[in-house]
DNA sequence: ACATCTATGAGGTCAGACCATTAATCTGAG
DNA sequence: CTCAGATTAATGGTCTGACCTCATAGATGT
């Protein structure tokens, strides 16, 4: 990256607006010197060569040793990047020898999108409430466009969900999740791989504090059986191509369980 | 983490379901155990910490050296995870001795948002297209937001960013920068950091694209001059109250963009 | 031709040293 | 007694070099 220190562009100009807007004094602005730690160089020689298109999804990185070297930094400053881009879902690695040994670029944003969601909805950097919020807005639209470009194979991906949680007897865990699968069927039915890992992301971080809430329900199976029929109502939307339904349902849905547990929200 | 390869739950799930609709056979399901590499079990021994409250924002960690030995690794594998744990935005690292020094629960979500966007965008993983249409989605719901719950302050950020883009002869950077902090600014009217924190990220990962391809534009001048134009009706929309409406013009300006740039969506 | 063994090269882990920075503490002059 | 300056200690940052495990490619033997 030429651009260090980027901090999502925004603040910095902010900032940069304020000398504009009050010009004239022009003073020296003595911003103290960063000075990038080694492991956030490799970083950023990695991440210009992804950048510049030269290095693309499968392509293998250098062995750490030969990157360490070519770069003239410690290994253990290569390993330290190297996780970091793993934990953003950008690169794999595995031992062994010859064939699938060594680093590639990969592709899982899901996970890495999971995780720092999760973390931060732990560290109520976002509350709850926000969550909630923007996965209402986020799935009103998926269903939306779900209805207008479904398949025989998205349904089928619905349908399937919807069998598990019609099993009686199931339990709150294998219920959650395929409740979660099945919203973020809705939004792979969207064919917009971001709705659907954004979709996952969000359900997913709300994951324990859902479990967490639903034990405070008193008739939890009666809960359940609401919500399910509240998804074959978003399904039979779906499958009609009626859009607009299928997205006021899905929010009146997320606002009826989310009213369900109260002990969710004053989380 | 008490539940590891957790996988955004939702892939086993499916999988898992597959085997309970085609029931009867019960076949084994060698699944490959999941051998956790150190550095993962350091992140799950603190995610955990945070996960249960132990530990929350601005609280220190325990120094790296007394942090290995008391988990019983190597001080290179703790880094390695705190390395992570940062560039997810989750803690934050400075040398040095007392008040101060040492690593802190942190909450700095939207550079890591922002990077793990652009990597992914860069990498293709995302299309532009899908890329923007999430975001014609994203923004709608912010206008419509906004328009209900603005406030004065907030509608002085619009107006800043919106004096920059007037300034005539201003650069392509800053006025695309503007235009950012522009629309980062309606989302943050929504009070909801989520929605500011996702608008800034998907923004910022398509700096790059629009930048170049702005250069291939015959006339920036008044492709700019367009844009800015209904910038104003935006900001005159959500001043006024009328979510509908800004929603609507935010879509429509969105698109205006992407067709002005068409080397944008053919990336 | 096939099955086995071995060498190789990759990531994973570790121990220990040294450096740079910073705040707290000590020391001595005024 | 006060305050400037030197000292010290604690912390993250970096590097070195070693060893481990593992999976394959290629050699070896039958």
């Amino acid at each position: 990256m030429s651009e260090n220190a980027d901090s999502t562009g925004t603040a910095a100009h902010a900032a940069r607006s304020s000398t504009a807007a009050g010009a004239a004094t022009a003073r020296p602005e003595w911003t103290p010197v960063s000075r990038p730690s080694t492991h956030e160089l490799v970083i950023d020689a990695i991440e210009e060569q992804i950048m510049s298109g030269t290095l693309t999804v499968g392509d293998p990185l250098p062995a750490e040793r030969e990157l360490a070297s070519k770069l003239g930094v410690s290994r253990a400053s290569v390993r330290e990047a190297l996780r970091v881009l793993e934990s953003l879902g950008v690169i794999r690695s595995s031992g062994g020898s010859g064939r699938g040994a060594g680093t590639f670029i990969a592709s899982l944003p899901s996970e890495a999108l999971t995780r720092v969601l999760r973390l931060h909805v732990a560290l109520a950097n976002f509350s709850v409430g926000e969550v909630i919020e923007t996965r209402v807005q986020l799935e009103r639209s998926s269903a939306a466009l779900a209805s207008a470009r479904v398949t025989e194979d998205a349904l089928a991906q619905l349908n399937a969900s919807l069998a598990i949680m019609d099993t009686p007897g199931i339990s709150l865990e294998v219920f959650n999740d395929a409740d979660t699968a099945f919203h973020v069927a809705i939004a792979q039915a969207t064919g917009n791989q971001l709705f659907s890992d954004l979709t996952g992301a969000i359900r997913n971080s709300l994951r324990r504090p859902i479990l967490a809430a639903f034990r405070d329900v008193d008739d939890p199976a009666a809960l359940m059986a609401a919500l399910q029929k509240q998804h074959h109502a978003i399904r039979d939307a779906i499958a009609a191509g009626d859009g607009a339904r299928a997205a006021q349902l899905t929010e009146e849905h997320i606002h009826t369980a989310a009213e369900a547990l109260p002990a969710l929200t004053d989380l």
